[in-house]
DNA sequence: CGCCCCGTTGAGGGAGCTCAAAACGAGTGG
DNA sequence: CCACTCGTTTTGAGCTCCCTCAACGGGGCG
Protein backbone atom coordinates (compact mmCIF):
# COMPACT_ATOMS: atom_id res chain seq x y z
CA UNK A 1 0.00 0.00 0.00
CA UNK A 2 2.97 2.24 -0.31
CA UNK A 3 2.00 5.41 -2.34
CA UNK A 4 4.98 8.19 -2.30
CA UNK A 5 5.46 8.55 1.20
CA UNK A 6 6.61 11.66 0.70
CA UNK A 7 9.34 13.61 3.54
CA UNK A 8 10.42 12.76 6.38
CA UNK A 9 11.35 9.63 5.48
CA UNK A 10 13.34 8.89 8.62
CA UNK A 11 10.21 9.65 10.90
CA UNK A 12 8.91 6.05 12.34
CA UNK A 13 5.92 8.15 13.99
CA UNK A 14 3.09 8.33 12.91
CA UNK A 15 1.56 11.19 11.05
CA UNK A 16 -1.29 11.57 8.72
CA UNK A 17 -0.37 14.14 6.23
CA UNK A 18 2.43 12.67 5.50
CA UNK A 19 1.34 9.80 3.92
CA UNK A 20 -1.70 11.31 1.87
CA UNK A 21 -0.82 12.04 -1.62
CA UNK A 22 -3.87 14.53 -1.30
CA UNK A 23 -4.11 16.21 2.20
CA UNK A 24 -8.21 16.67 0.94
CA UNK A 25 -8.21 13.51 1.87
CA UNK A 26 -7.79 14.29 5.74
CA UNK A 27 -9.03 17.57 5.50
CA UNK A 28 -12.84 15.82 6.28
CA UNK A 29 -10.93 14.57 9.52
CA UNK A 30 -11.25 18.40 11.02
CA UNK A 31 -15.08 18.05 10.90
CA UNK A 32 -15.09 15.33 13.71
CA UNK A 33 -12.16 16.40 15.44
CA UNK A 34 -12.42 17.77 19.39
CA UNK A 35 -10.00 19.05 20.98
CA UNK A 36 -8.70 18.32 24.87
CA UNK A 37 -6.40 19.03 27.21
CA UNK A 38 -4.89 16.82 29.62
CA UNK A 39 -2.40 17.82 32.88
CA UNK A 40 0.80 15.91 33.60
CA UNK A 41 -0.31 12.61 35.19
CA UNK A 42 -3.68 12.97 34.03
CA UNK A 43 -5.16 9.54 32.39
CA UNK A 44 -6.39 10.21 28.87
CA UNK A 45 -8.20 6.45 29.06
CA UNK A 46 -7.61 3.46 30.89
CA UNK A 47 -6.39 -0.35 30.07
CA UNK A 48 -10.31 -2.32 29.50
CA UNK A 49 -12.18 0.98 28.67
CA UNK A 50 -13.87 1.03 25.49
CA UNK A 51 -12.02 2.18 22.33
CA UNK A 52 -14.44 4.53 20.41
CA UNK A 53 -11.61 7.28 19.67
CA UNK A 54 -8.24 7.83 18.60
CA UNK A 55 -6.01 10.89 18.77
CA UNK A 56 -3.43 13.08 17.68
CA UNK A 57 -1.36 15.24 19.39
CA UNK A 58 -1.17 18.91 19.09
CA UNK A 59 1.56 19.59 21.71
CA UNK A 60 2.67 17.52 24.84
CA UNK A 61 3.99 14.16 25.27
CA UNK A 62 1.98 10.98 25.93
CA UNK A 63 2.86 7.43 27.31
CA UNK A 64 0.97 4.34 26.23
CA UNK A 65 1.34 1.80 29.09
CA UNK A 66 0.41 -1.24 30.92
CA UNK A 67 0.45 -2.22 34.69
CA UNK A 68 1.30 -6.09 35.82
CA UNK A 69 -0.41 -7.82 38.47
CA UNK A 70 2.38 -7.32 40.67
CA UNK A 71 3.21 -3.62 40.39
CA UNK A 72 5.36 -3.71 37.65
CA UNK A 73 4.54 -1.88 34.68
CA UNK A 74 5.74 -1.59 30.76
CA UNK A 75 5.79 1.76 28.79
CA UNK A 76 4.66 0.44 25.02
CA UNK A 77 5.12 3.68 23.52
CA UNK A 78 6.20 7.34 23.42
CA UNK A 79 3.60 9.62 21.52
CA UNK A 80 5.35 12.81 20.42
CA UNK A 81 3.65 15.73 19.24
CA UNK A 82 2.09 15.52 15.54
CA UNK A 83 2.10 11.39 16.91
CA UNK A 84 -1.59 9.30 16.62
CA UNK A 85 -2.40 6.94 19.04
CA UNK A 86 -5.25 5.09 20.62
CA UNK A 87 -5.93 2.31 17.48
CA UNK A 88 -7.23 -0.36 18.97
CA UNK A 89 -8.34 -3.96 17.25
CA UNK A 90 -10.87 -4.96 19.29
CA UNK A 91 -12.86 -2.69 20.57
CA UNK A 92 -11.09 -2.36 24.16
CA UNK A 93 -7.90 -0.38 24.98
CA UNK A 94 -5.02 -3.10 25.51
CA UNK A 95 -3.20 -0.28 27.70
CA UNK A 96 -3.84 2.88 29.37
CA UNK A 97 -2.48 6.47 27.76
CA UNK A 98 -1.17 9.25 30.22
CA UNK A 99 0.20 12.38 29.80
CA UNK A 100 3.68 12.41 30.36
CA UNK A 101 3.85 16.42 30.62
CA UNK A 102 0.77 19.16 29.67
CA UNK A 103 -0.63 17.63 26.64
CA UNK A 104 -2.94 19.24 24.44
CA UNK A 105 -4.56 16.69 21.68
CA UNK A 106 -7.41 16.10 18.99
CA UNK A 107 -9.76 13.42 19.56
CA UNK A 108 -11.57 11.97 16.71
CA UNK A 109 -14.47 9.48 17.20
CA UNK A 110 -13.98 6.26 15.58
CA UNK A 111 -17.58 5.26 14.05
CA UNK A 112 -16.56 9.03 11.89
CA UNK A 113 -13.77 7.99 10.70
CA UNK A 114 -14.95 4.68 9.47
CA UNK A 115 -17.56 6.73 7.86
CA UNK A 116 -15.16 9.01 6.24
CA UNK A 117 -13.15 5.54 5.35
CA UNK A 118 -15.97 4.30 3.56
CA UNK A 119 -16.54 7.41 1.78
CA UNK A 120 -12.40 7.95 0.65
CA UNK A 121 -10.15 4.71 0.55
CA UNK A 122 -7.00 7.08 0.50
CA UNK A 123 -8.11 7.62 3.97
CA UNK A 124 -8.10 3.88 4.87
CA UNK A 125 -4.84 3.58 3.22
CA UNK A 126 -3.07 6.74 4.79
CA UNK A 127 -4.34 5.18 8.53
CA UNK A 128 -3.47 1.31 7.70
CA UNK A 129 -0.07 3.00 6.92
CA UNK A 130 0.27 4.67 10.03
CA UNK A 131 -0.21 0.91 11.30
CA UNK A 132 2.04 -0.59 9.56
CA UNK A 133 4.50 2.04 10.80
CA UNK A 134 3.73 1.65 14.37
CA UNK A 135 3.99 -2.26 13.75
CA UNK A 136 7.61 -1.97 12.54
CA UNK A 137 8.34 0.55 15.68
CA UNK A 138 7.21 -2.00 17.62
CA UNK A 139 9.29 -4.76 16.09
CA UNK A 140 12.23 -3.06 16.66
CA UNK A 141 11.57 -2.30 19.92
CA UNK A 142 11.16 -5.98 20.51
CA UNK A 143 14.35 -6.62 19.02
CA UNK A 144 16.08 -4.29 21.36
CA UNK A 145 14.25 -5.38 24.60
CA UNK A 146 14.83 -8.80 23.61
CA UNK A 147 18.66 -8.63 22.68
CA UNK A 148 20.56 -5.37 23.84
CA UNK A 149 22.28 -4.59 27.07
CA UNK A 150 21.53 -1.55 29.46
CA UNK A 151 23.86 0.86 27.60
CA UNK A 152 22.41 -0.28 24.33
CA UNK A 153 19.35 0.37 25.09
CA UNK A 154 19.43 3.28 26.81
CA UNK A 155 21.71 5.10 23.98
CA UNK A 156 19.14 3.36 21.16
CA UNK A 157 16.49 5.20 22.86
CA UNK A 158 18.24 8.51 23.14
CA UNK A 159 19.13 8.38 19.19
CA UNK A 160 15.50 7.41 18.82
CA UNK A 161 14.42 10.74 20.79
CA UNK A 162 16.54 12.90 18.89
CA UNK A 163 15.80 11.64 15.40
CA UNK A 164 12.08 12.29 16.60
CA UNK A 165 12.80 15.78 18.46
CA UNK A 166 15.04 16.64 15.68
CA UNK A 167 16.33 19.74 17.71
CA UNK A 168 19.91 20.32 16.67
CA UNK A 169 20.50 21.37 20.08
CA UNK A 170 20.05 19.81 23.16
CA UNK A 171 17.96 16.92 23.37
CA UNK A 172 14.29 17.39 25.73
CA UNK A 173 13.25 14.44 27.86
CA UNK A 174 9.67 15.27 29.09
CA UNK A 175 9.86 11.95 31.06
CA UNK A 176 11.26 10.68 33.89
CA UNK A 177 13.62 8.42 34.39
CA UNK A 178 11.00 5.39 36.03
CA UNK A 179 9.44 6.03 32.60
CA UNK A 180 12.44 5.76 30.74
CA UNK A 181 13.82 2.86 32.82
CA UNK A 182 9.66 1.39 32.31
CA UNK A 183 10.17 2.18 28.38
CA UNK A 184 13.25 0.21 28.56
CA UNK A 185 12.45 -2.78 30.52
CA UNK A 186 15.49 -1.37 33.31
CA UNK A 187 15.54 0.01 36.55
CA UNK A 188 15.94 3.42 36.90
CA UNK A 189 19.59 2.89 38.74
CA UNK A 190 20.67 1.18 35.70
CA UNK A 191 19.37 4.07 33.59
CA UNK A 192 20.96 6.80 35.47
CA UNK A 193 24.43 4.74 35.97
CA UNK A 194 24.40 4.33 31.80
CA UNK A 195 23.96 7.87 31.33
CA UNK A 196 26.34 8.73 33.82
CA UNK A 197 29.01 6.34 32.42
CA UNK A 198 28.57 7.75 28.97
CA UNK A 199 28.97 10.59 30.21
CA UNK A 200 32.29 9.98 31.69
CA UNK A 201 32.91 8.46 28.09
CA UNK A 202 32.19 11.97 27.03
CA UNK A 203 29.53 10.71 24.65
CA UNK A 204 26.79 13.07 26.24
CA UNK A 205 26.31 15.79 28.44
CA UNK A 206 23.98 15.78 30.90
CA UNK A 207 22.54 19.62 31.91
CA UNK A 208 21.74 20.23 35.46
CA UNK A 209 17.99 19.81 34.64
CA UNK A 210 18.71 15.59 34.08
CA UNK A 211 16.04 16.04 31.16
CA UNK A 212 17.73 17.74 28.80
CA UNK A 213 20.90 16.07 27.34
CA UNK A 214 23.22 16.91 24.64
CA UNK A 215 24.63 14.12 22.22
CA UNK A 216 27.94 15.01 22.18
CA UNK A 217 29.20 11.61 20.51
CA UNK A 218 26.40 10.18 18.05
CA UNK A 219 28.77 7.50 16.55
CA UNK A 220 29.66 6.25 20.14
CA UNK A 221 26.24 5.89 20.92
CA UNK A 222 25.59 3.48 17.58
CA UNK A 223 28.02 1.25 19.10
CA UNK B 1 -8.59 -18.87 -1.33
CA UNK B 2 -10.13 -20.70 1.13
CA UNK B 3 -12.52 -18.25 2.50
CA UNK B 4 -14.63 -18.83 5.77
CA UNK B 5 -11.35 -19.57 7.59
CA UNK B 6 -12.97 -21.23 10.69
CA UNK B 7 -14.04 -20.28 14.34
CA UNK B 8 -11.07 -20.08 16.42
CA UNK B 9 -11.74 -16.72 18.02
CA UNK B 10 -9.42 -16.84 20.71
CA UNK B 11 -6.73 -16.84 17.61
CA UNK B 12 -4.88 -13.51 18.10
CA UNK B 13 -3.14 -13.87 14.78
CA UNK B 14 -4.82 -12.30 11.80
CA UNK B 15 -7.09 -14.30 9.41
CA UNK B 16 -8.53 -11.66 7.20
CA UNK B 17 -11.95 -13.92 6.54
CA UNK B 18 -12.39 -13.44 10.23
CA UNK B 19 -12.61 -9.81 10.42
CA UNK B 20 -14.88 -9.36 6.53
CA UNK B 21 -18.60 -8.31 7.08
CA UNK B 22 -19.48 -9.99 3.56
CA UNK B 23 -16.55 -12.56 3.03
CA UNK B 24 -16.75 -11.94 -0.69
CA UNK B 25 -14.38 -9.01 -0.14
CA UNK B 26 -11.88 -11.28 -0.02
CA UNK B 27 -12.96 -13.52 -2.50
CA UNK B 28 -11.47 -11.44 -5.07
CA UNK B 29 -8.05 -12.14 -3.69
CA UNK B 30 -8.16 -15.49 -5.37
CA UNK B 31 -7.52 -13.84 -9.04
CA UNK B 32 -4.34 -12.72 -7.56
CA UNK B 33 -3.03 -15.33 -5.13
CA UNK B 34 -0.25 -17.44 -6.46
CA UNK B 35 0.99 -21.21 -5.35
CA UNK B 36 4.48 -21.58 -3.55
CA UNK B 37 6.63 -24.15 -1.80
CA UNK B 38 9.82 -23.48 0.60
CA UNK B 39 12.10 -26.35 2.22
CA UNK B 40 13.43 -26.53 6.00
CA UNK B 41 15.20 -23.29 6.53
CA UNK B 42 14.73 -21.83 3.00
CA UNK B 43 14.25 -17.89 2.67
CA UNK B 44 11.15 -16.39 2.26
CA UNK B 45 12.33 -13.19 1.87
CA UNK B 46 15.69 -11.64 3.09
CA UNK B 47 15.93 -8.18 4.92
CA UNK B 48 16.65 -5.29 2.69
CA UNK B 49 13.99 -6.65 -0.24
CA UNK B 50 11.85 -4.99 -2.09
CA UNK B 51 8.30 -5.84 -0.31
CA UNK B 52 6.17 -6.18 -3.50
CA UNK B 53 3.74 -8.79 -2.10
CA UNK B 54 2.36 -10.48 1.02
CA UNK B 55 1.65 -14.02 1.85
CA UNK B 56 -0.31 -16.33 3.65
CA UNK B 57 0.39 -19.75 5.11
CA UNK B 58 -1.80 -22.33 3.73
CA UNK B 59 0.78 -25.02 5.62
CA UNK B 60 3.69 -25.30 7.65
CA UNK B 61 5.38 -22.56 9.85
CA UNK B 62 6.91 -19.62 9.17
CA UNK B 63 9.42 -17.19 10.99
CA UNK B 64 9.99 -13.60 10.96
CA UNK B 65 13.73 -12.79 11.71
CA UNK B 66 16.23 -10.06 12.14
CA UNK B 67 20.31 -10.22 12.39
CA UNK B 68 22.36 -8.24 13.88
CA UNK B 69 25.90 -6.91 13.14
CA UNK B 70 27.34 -8.91 15.79
CA UNK B 71 25.69 -12.47 14.72
CA UNK B 72 22.53 -12.04 17.48
CA UNK B 73 19.50 -12.94 16.11
CA UNK B 74 15.52 -11.61 16.63
CA UNK B 75 12.72 -13.32 15.89
CA UNK B 76 9.94 -11.18 15.76
CA UNK B 77 6.80 -13.49 15.32
CA UNK B 78 6.44 -17.02 14.52
CA UNK B 79 3.48 -17.33 11.88
CA UNK B 80 1.75 -20.72 11.38
CA UNK B 81 -1.07 -21.98 9.16
CA UNK B 82 -3.84 -19.66 8.40
CA UNK B 83 -1.35 -16.64 9.44
CA UNK B 84 -0.80 -14.08 7.17
CA UNK B 85 2.73 -11.91 6.74
CA UNK B 86 4.94 -9.78 4.80
CA UNK B 87 3.52 -6.19 5.06
CA UNK B 88 5.97 -3.41 5.52
CA UNK B 89 5.64 -0.03 5.33
CA UNK B 90 8.13 1.84 3.38
CA UNK B 91 8.36 -0.77 0.41
CA UNK B 92 11.46 -2.49 1.72
CA UNK B 93 11.47 -6.09 4.17
CA UNK B 94 12.25 -4.38 7.71
CA UNK B 95 12.68 -8.39 8.72
CA UNK B 96 13.42 -11.64 7.06
CA UNK B 97 11.16 -14.41 6.99
CA UNK B 98 12.24 -18.25 6.61
CA UNK B 99 10.66 -21.64 6.73
CA UNK B 100 10.66 -23.22 9.87
CA UNK B 101 9.73 -26.39 8.55
CA UNK B 102 8.41 -27.47 5.31
CA UNK B 103 5.86 -24.79 4.65
CA UNK B 104 3.24 -24.06 1.58
CA UNK B 105 1.81 -20.63 1.45
CA UNK B 106 -0.66 -17.92 -1.22
CA UNK B 107 1.49 -14.69 -2.33
CA UNK B 108 -0.33 -11.74 -3.01
CA UNK B 109 1.13 -9.25 -4.86
CA UNK B 110 0.94 -5.37 -3.22
CA UNK B 111 0.53 -3.68 -6.38
CA UNK B 112 -3.08 -6.12 -7.46
CA UNK B 113 -4.06 -5.96 -4.10
CA UNK B 114 -4.08 -1.95 -3.90
CA UNK B 115 -5.91 -2.07 -6.90
CA UNK B 116 -8.67 -4.41 -5.27
CA UNK B 117 -8.57 -1.95 -1.89
CA UNK B 118 -10.00 1.15 -4.26
CA UNK B 119 -12.53 -1.42 -5.62
CA UNK B 120 -13.78 -2.14 -2.26
CA UNK B 121 -12.99 -0.08 0.88
CA UNK B 122 -14.07 -3.08 3.24
CA UNK B 123 -11.12 -5.15 2.00
CA UNK B 124 -8.93 -2.13 3.41
CA UNK B 125 -10.62 -2.21 6.84
CA UNK B 126 -10.04 -6.17 7.18
CA UNK B 127 -5.95 -5.64 6.30
CA UNK B 128 -6.06 -2.65 9.03
CA UNK B 129 -7.35 -4.90 11.32
CA UNK B 130 -5.35 -7.33 10.65
CA UNK B 131 -2.14 -5.20 11.51
CA UNK B 132 -3.67 -3.65 14.24
CA UNK B 133 -3.97 -7.32 15.97
CA UNK B 134 -0.36 -7.45 14.78
CA UNK B 135 0.58 -4.41 16.59
CA UNK B 136 -1.41 -5.68 19.83
CA UNK B 137 0.65 -8.97 19.70
CA UNK B 138 3.89 -7.16 19.11
CA UNK B 139 3.01 -4.81 21.86
CA UNK B 140 2.68 -7.65 24.12
CA UNK B 141 5.57 -9.27 23.05
CA UNK B 142 7.45 -5.92 24.34
CA UNK B 143 6.05 -6.36 27.86
CA UNK B 144 6.77 -9.91 27.83
CA UNK B 145 10.59 -8.93 26.76
CA UNK B 146 10.82 -5.86 28.88
CA UNK B 147 9.49 -6.78 32.01
CA UNK B 148 8.89 -10.49 32.70
CA UNK B 149 11.63 -13.02 33.85
CA UNK B 150 12.72 -16.42 32.09
CA UNK B 151 10.14 -18.92 33.71
CA UNK B 152 7.56 -16.14 32.46
CA UNK B 153 8.87 -15.63 29.28
CA UNK B 154 8.54 -19.64 28.34
CA UNK B 155 5.71 -20.37 30.29
CA UNK B 156 3.88 -17.72 28.30
CA UNK B 157 5.43 -18.88 24.93
CA UNK B 158 3.58 -22.09 26.04
CA UNK B 159 1.04 -20.60 26.97
CA UNK B 160 0.77 -18.70 23.48
CA UNK B 161 1.77 -21.26 21.59
CA UNK B 162 -1.10 -23.82 22.54
CA UNK B 163 -3.66 -21.60 22.25
CA UNK B 164 -2.83 -21.00 18.63
CA UNK B 165 -1.92 -24.49 18.02
CA UNK B 166 -5.46 -25.19 19.32
CA UNK B 167 -4.84 -29.45 19.70
CA UNK B 168 -6.08 -30.84 23.10
CA UNK B 169 -3.32 -32.85 22.98
CA UNK B 170 0.34 -32.69 22.46
CA UNK B 171 2.04 -29.44 21.54
CA UNK B 172 3.87 -29.23 18.88
CA UNK B 173 6.82 -26.76 18.68
CA UNK B 174 8.22 -27.08 15.02
CA UNK B 175 10.88 -25.02 15.75
CA UNK B 176 14.13 -25.63 17.64
CA UNK B 177 15.18 -24.71 20.90
CA UNK B 178 17.59 -21.77 19.23
CA UNK B 179 14.44 -20.47 17.62
CA UNK B 180 12.64 -20.29 21.18
CA UNK B 181 15.52 -18.71 22.67
CA UNK B 182 15.88 -16.14 20.12
CA UNK B 183 12.20 -15.48 20.38
CA UNK B 184 12.00 -15.37 23.83
CA UNK B 185 15.45 -12.87 24.43
CA UNK B 186 17.13 -16.01 26.04
CA UNK B 187 19.77 -18.97 25.31
CA UNK B 188 19.18 -21.85 24.68
CA UNK B 189 20.73 -23.33 27.76
CA UNK B 190 18.44 -20.75 29.67
CA UNK B 191 15.08 -22.09 27.86
CA UNK B 192 16.33 -25.63 28.44
CA UNK B 193 16.79 -25.66 31.79
CA UNK B 194 13.30 -23.83 32.44
CA UNK B 195 11.82 -26.62 30.76
CA UNK B 196 13.22 -28.65 32.43
CA UNK B 197 12.28 -27.40 35.92
CA UNK B 198 8.40 -26.64 34.50
CA UNK B 199 8.81 -30.11 33.97
CA UNK B 200 10.45 -31.27 37.56
CA UNK B 201 7.28 -29.16 38.92
CA UNK B 202 5.02 -31.13 36.60
CA UNK B 203 4.02 -28.76 35.02
CA UNK B 204 4.83 -29.76 31.66
CA UNK B 205 6.38 -32.81 30.09
CA UNK B 206 8.60 -32.85 27.57
CA UNK B 207 8.21 -36.01 24.96
CA UNK B 208 11.16 -37.69 23.91
CA UNK B 209 11.31 -36.29 20.62
CA UNK B 210 11.86 -32.97 22.26
CA UNK B 211 9.77 -31.18 19.94
CA UNK B 212 5.84 -31.83 21.76
CA UNK B 213 5.54 -31.04 24.90
CA UNK B 214 2.02 -31.37 27.34
CA UNK B 215 0.77 -29.07 29.75
CA UNK B 216 -0.15 -30.82 32.22
CA UNK B 217 -0.98 -27.81 34.65
CA UNK B 218 -2.11 -24.51 32.81
CA UNK B 219 -3.01 -22.62 36.10
CA UNK B 220 1.02 -23.60 37.04
CA UNK B 221 2.28 -21.95 33.55
CA UNK B 222 -0.17 -18.57 33.79
CA UNK B 223 1.70 -17.87 37.19
C1' DC C 1 14.10 27.84 55.10
C1' DG C 2 12.80 23.21 55.04
C1' DC C 3 10.35 19.64 52.91
C1' DC C 4 9.75 16.47 49.20
C1' DC C 5 10.47 14.40 44.99
C1' DC C 6 13.68 13.06 41.72
C1' DG C 7 18.08 11.60 40.46
C1' DT C 8 22.58 9.74 41.62
C1' DT C 9 25.89 6.72 43.88
C1' DG C 10 27.37 2.55 46.56
C1' DA C 11 27.55 -2.39 48.09
C1' DG C 12 25.91 -6.98 47.72
C1' DG C 13 23.42 -10.80 45.63
C1' DG C 14 21.04 -13.45 42.12
C1' DA C 15 19.24 -14.44 37.52
C1' DG C 16 20.79 -15.58 33.36
C1' DC C 17 24.95 -15.77 30.17
C1' DT C 18 29.33 -18.16 28.70
C1' DC C 19 32.13 -21.92 28.08
C1' DA C 20 32.42 -26.83 28.09
C1' DA C 21 31.05 -31.54 27.87
C1' DA C 22 27.89 -35.26 28.07
C1' DA C 23 23.43 -37.45 26.56
C1' DC C 24 20.15 -38.25 23.25
C1' DG C 25 17.58 -38.90 18.73
C1' DA C 26 17.43 -39.18 13.97
C1' DG C 27 19.34 -40.38 9.87
C1' DT C 28 22.87 -43.21 7.09
C1' DG C 29 25.45 -46.88 5.47
C1' DG C 30 27.20 -51.36 6.13
C1' DC D 1 19.58 -54.95 12.66
C1' DC D 2 23.46 -52.64 14.34
C1' DA D 3 27.30 -49.26 14.31
C1' DC D 4 28.45 -44.82 13.30
C1' DT D 5 27.88 -39.94 12.74
C1' DC D 6 25.96 -35.57 13.18
C1' DG D 7 22.95 -32.19 14.97
C1' DT D 8 20.19 -31.03 18.76
C1' DT D 9 19.21 -30.89 23.58
C1' DT D 10 20.48 -31.26 28.21
C1' DT D 11 23.42 -30.64 32.16
C1' DG D 12 27.27 -28.58 34.79
C1' DA D 13 30.41 -24.83 36.71
C1' DG D 14 31.90 -20.18 36.91
C1' DC D 15 31.21 -15.51 36.05
C1' DT D 16 29.02 -11.11 34.61
C1' DC D 17 25.61 -7.90 34.30
C1' DC D 18 21.90 -5.99 36.15
C1' DC D 19 18.66 -5.88 40.03
C1' DT D 20 17.82 -4.98 44.97
C1' DC D 21 18.31 -2.47 48.96
C1' DA D 22 20.05 1.61 50.98
C1' DA D 23 21.88 6.12 51.57
C1' DC D 24 23.03 10.53 49.79
C1' DG D 25 22.53 14.92 47.04
C1' DG D 26 20.08 18.65 44.97
C1' DG D 27 16.65 21.40 42.78
C1' DG D 28 11.81 23.19 43.06
C1' DC D 29 8.11 24.87 45.58
C1' DG D 30 5.34 25.96 49.37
Amino acid sequence: MSTQVDGRSSDRRISPSADIPNPNALAALEWIEARRSFARDEEIYAEGDVADSWYRIISGTVRIAKLLIDGRRHIAEFCLIGDCFGFDSDGMRAFSAEAVEHVTLLRYPLRATERLIDEDPRLARSLCHMTLRELAHARSRTVRLGRMTAPERVASFLLEMSERNDGPGALNLPMSRVDIADYLGLTIETVSRTLTSLETASAIEVLPSSRRIVLRNRAALAA
